[in-house]
DNA sequence: AATGAATGAGGATTCATTCAT
DNA sequence: AATGAATGAATCCTCATTCAT
């Protein structure tokens, strides 16, 4: 028999397992991908994690979840940086922040930007209650934004899911297609677009 | 109907599982879909859809190509019709032509924004095939634009990818999330900000 | 509406859909022998068999028959040609025969020595009507050579059967696998081996 | 049994599966035993049949493989034994362990001279890696014999043949047909035909 | 805690056969 | 007589989940 584990090892264990199946679900897809093959991947065996998880389904909401956060919290502290100059600067720091984020984690964006379909009514709801709150993050920049002038005055939410849904569209397309532009000009026209479309003139 | 069928007959049942499939796809995604259920929706019996189609997967690509082939043609046509006053008309029209088609047509938008991730790898080129025409469509606009300086001069085929992509995520996005805005709203709010985006200062 | 057909067209067209039948069971074996294949090589439509035959089944027991009475009229034939000389001679001339005629119609070969065992229980009773129709034949000449002294004393049904199956196998066998071997050499073997076997030293 | 088996447990259960196979295959026939049956017959459910093994089609050949191993050892092991007297004896006593082997083994005969017709092209390349290898077991046997100037100076390969074959045939007809004879005289029979036909006159 | 054998529901596909025309 | 569309039973295989050890 062996001892309990303390809640930093299942902690640590269940951080393992997420990140095995981060992996195998951005390679495969959420249904090509089977729970053996997470096991395998986390160097389990194959029924231990249903000791970590209730099922592949919670797996999977979870580490949506979890990447969902760490997408906040890098965008978050993009904007904690003071940015000097322009009074559009928040703005474009966000924008650059979350592109350069998905450049540096392919997998966060198949996930984000393919896997999060698969599972339709079932993940929908859970899927939107995450990427709202990424979605509110932006909008609060937006809205504080509009007041001052600096945005135009659209629904900010909208104008918000605007920003993440074409930043996540162009990183993921870039890496299912080779568009075989640098990343620098390719930020550079997602922050111009986006500053220039919602700017007033 | 059991007697032989001229071409258009044959045609036309080809066009009723299209149909069928459509709405079972749009409302369930393409995994909980199963053959069974496209069948009775499509009043026929469940291995009659495999003497017109040879599997799920081809019945899904066709309706892919042939709802892709709708959405290029509905563009089209929205862009012959010819567009008065101002130089940027043209495009104007294109993105409102898009978006408005993608109100009116629900289960098509689910079908290219959410299920067409479906398959992976086993889709993707194909799948990619059938957008990058749409795509290049748009790109032609663009670059038109571009040379006549109506455009910022951005890599165009970059450029038609965000306008399709931002209504099309738009679109999505009001059929899952009721946003509660009249399509109008939004309309021109995608219209304003991709034309300001990408218009030069 | 059509004449009626007579009865020699309709005798015309099964054994034309018999002969397509023969082609395709050999080339493919009986279970991935579909019937439209059939109906395919036999420039039929698909459900057409059917007013010919009940069914794959009735049609697969008839072809059968109908080869078996092909090799038995074959060999019977070829022992009503009076052959000179040796005592042991009609028995040469019956095995010979029969030799010559496998080589003569491989797609015979694989019917009786593959297909004819992918019926399981379902046919066994019907194949061993038709081979022992055959074996019957053989059976006659063995005995007679018997009681003249000619041929060992050995039940004579047995040693008919493992003359019919020795000369079969070694047919069927060169079919499947290329001994490069001349017929002549083959068939000179075949009759040696039965005849120095079956005769009394 | 839901614990870590050791190897040889595993193949324990791999070979209950292959003897609960072979018995429904040699009562059925491959085409029409199903992987359920076998489940049951094996006291195991459906899918842990899928286990063991890769599917229906590896399992037979699996199955194949091995009847066809125990056959060559068994034979192997008859012609080990020294057989006292004629120079003959070797040969007669390969054929009449072979034949004994059959008798006592009536699902191996059906497993050999029936189903490994089933499969066509799928299995006819690796049956005759098999079967050939035990003809070539007989093959050594005979050149031997020729050498000695035992056996008739014929192609080895195809005297080992026709051993096989009319020992299998035989075998396979009484089991199919009741012909009412004791194995012995058979036996005899079958050793008697192949001596005398092959030895020097 | 961990293992991996066992389970069985679920679903795609094939194809002989039927039958309206 | 002939057609070929329609039917649906039959079966293989996958894989999430359970559970004895």
């Amino acid at each position: 028999m062996r001892r309990a584990m303390s809640e930093e090892e299942k902690e640590g264990r269940r951080a393992e397992i997420l990140a095995a199946a981060k992996k195998v679900f951005a390679r495969k897809g959420y249904h090509a991908t089977t729970v053996a093959e997470i096991a395998k991947t986390a160097k389990l065996s194959y029924g231990s994690i249903y000791w970590y998880f209730d099922s592949k389904d919670a797996l999977f909401h979870e580490l949506m979840e979890s990447e969902g956060q760490a997408l906040r919290r890098h965008v978050t502290e993009a904007l904690a940086t003071p940015s000097p100059g322009a009074p559009d600067a928040p703005f474009r720091a966000a924008v650059r922040a979350t592109f350069e984020f998905f450049e540096s984690d392919r997998a966060l964006v198949k996930l984000l930007f393919r896997d999060s379909y698969a599972l339709g009514d079932r993940f929908e709801k859970h899927l939107f209650g995450i990427y709202e709150g990424f979605i509110g993050d932006i909008e609060e920049i937006v809205a504080s934004a509009a007041q001052r002038g600096i945005v135009v005055d659209y629904p900010p939410r909208m104008v918000a899911f605007s920003v993440a849904a074409l930043v996540g569209q162009i990183a993921h397309r870039r890496i299912v297609t080779d568009d075989g532009l640098p990343a620098a000009v390719v930020a550079d026209f997602v922050v111009s677009l986006l500053l220039n479309g919602l700017l007033p003139r």
